[in-house]
DNA sequence: TAGATTGTTAATCGATTAACAATC
DNA sequence: TAGATTGTTAATCGATTAACAATC
């Protein structure tokens, strides 16, 4: 049997994305809700292309693949294509993340709104050092961290975000896998090791600045 | 006029790498450098492929075409790769940074050594509260944002790194582009206009774990 | 209408992957 | 020798780019 009707969406949303493609997505998705933030209303593709170091042609193609999102000589409205994409990414819900270590860098992390901007919210956050479980930590109370596994199934917590010194992270990390987590979130720069099933995401800035600065002096 | 004879290497090292290859290369740099705090002697290239999630034969394809670094059947050494790299990226000798906003987020770089591992140093702290100027942070005493040209011009720095809020991060950035800063560095979510001589790089945390979510979610 | 920007095509380039000989 | 891992090839896939018609 040949089907020879056309098709008015060109790829189906219900199939899983490229690796590539997903990255480029939800690095739109934070330009534009950073645009928003802003005030604006519309954006361009090349304005995006700016933002991001994608190609403007490769950001268009990416969401005409999904709809017919944009304005010719307008350019897209910041508040639909941030509903658009939070649809193909499958992110528009809320999310509870538990952060362990609240020093400098987790307090950091816990007043900064770069989670919340996309529905993360920071539900609980521990710390192994006894003379801080009980304090105040923003909105929130600092925990043991053998709470944990109840914390992680009561809260129904997928990501777990691990900001202390390198040499406590592999600890750390090996309590928020037991605890249930699933997504580890590594800002300290040590190399962690997880079972299979468990994904582990290392932010590592100085990797961007020797890339900068590799083009800044060649 | 044709030559005949063999090339022992295969590309030189001293045309520009794609941005491809140079941002994997920075990767790569950036697990040796945590391999070899841990104390690993060697690495292979699966090991590098699990914590950089990079294909192993397009690391090792990557390294190939710079010389012969690796013992098969063992893998490579970390001490050599590292030297080979930084040579290669160009980034051997030290480089002098200032950062701007000693909040708990600029406190929290100020005593990680994310950078120092890489030879970059933090020269200077600023901060526009006057209430801070003045006061120590870590080995450091935070500098009116005012002293900025002076300090950039006598340190010769290139990189200038803004800790400070969204409100605030576009301010920040035209004080550093001013002072004659070349790479800026965004810890703030906000987006950044700067000359077209100028390079931002937006760390944005959020982006990864959105990508993370989807996979585990689709 | 004029200017701007999207949506889309086609052609090129680089990345990915599997496979395997070389060799430690 | 046996096992492991590199270096390298070839084939496929996705990204990039230029160009331009469609249309706001």
């Amino acid at each position: 049997m040949v089907v020879t009707v056309d098709d008015p969406v060109p790829t189906p949303a219900t199939e899983r994305l490229g690796g590539g493609i997903a990255a480029r997505l939800a690095h739109y998705l934070q330009v534009l809700t950073q645009a928003k933030k802003a005030g604006r209303s519309h954006i361009t593709s090349h304005e995006i292309s700016e933002y991001t170091h994608v190609n403007a042609t490769q950001i268009r193609r990416d969401l005409s693949g999904f709809g017919t999102f944009g304005k010719r000589g307008v350019g897209y409205s910041v508040d639909a294509l941030i509903g658009e994409i939070r649809q193909i990414l499958r992110t528009a819900g809320q999310h509870n993340i538990v952060l362990v270590g609240a020093g400098r860098l987790g307090q950091a992390i816990a007043e900064a709104d770069v989670f919340a901007d996309h529905g993360f919210s920071i539900t609980a956050i521990a710390d192994a050092d006894p003379a801080k479980v009980g304090s105040a930590c923003g909105p929130l109370v600092v925990r043991d961290p053998d709470e944990l596994p109840r914390i992680v199934e009561e809260e129904q917590i997928i990501v777990g975000v691990v900001a202390v010194p390198a040499e406590a992270a592999q600890d750390v990390a090996d309590q928020l896998v037991r605890a249930g987590v699933r997504i580890v979130f590594n800002y300290s720069g040590a190399l962690i090791d997880v079972p299979p099933d468990v994904t582990v995401h290392t932010t590592s800035p100085a990797v961007e600045l020797l890339y900068a600065l590799y083009f800044h002096l060649a």
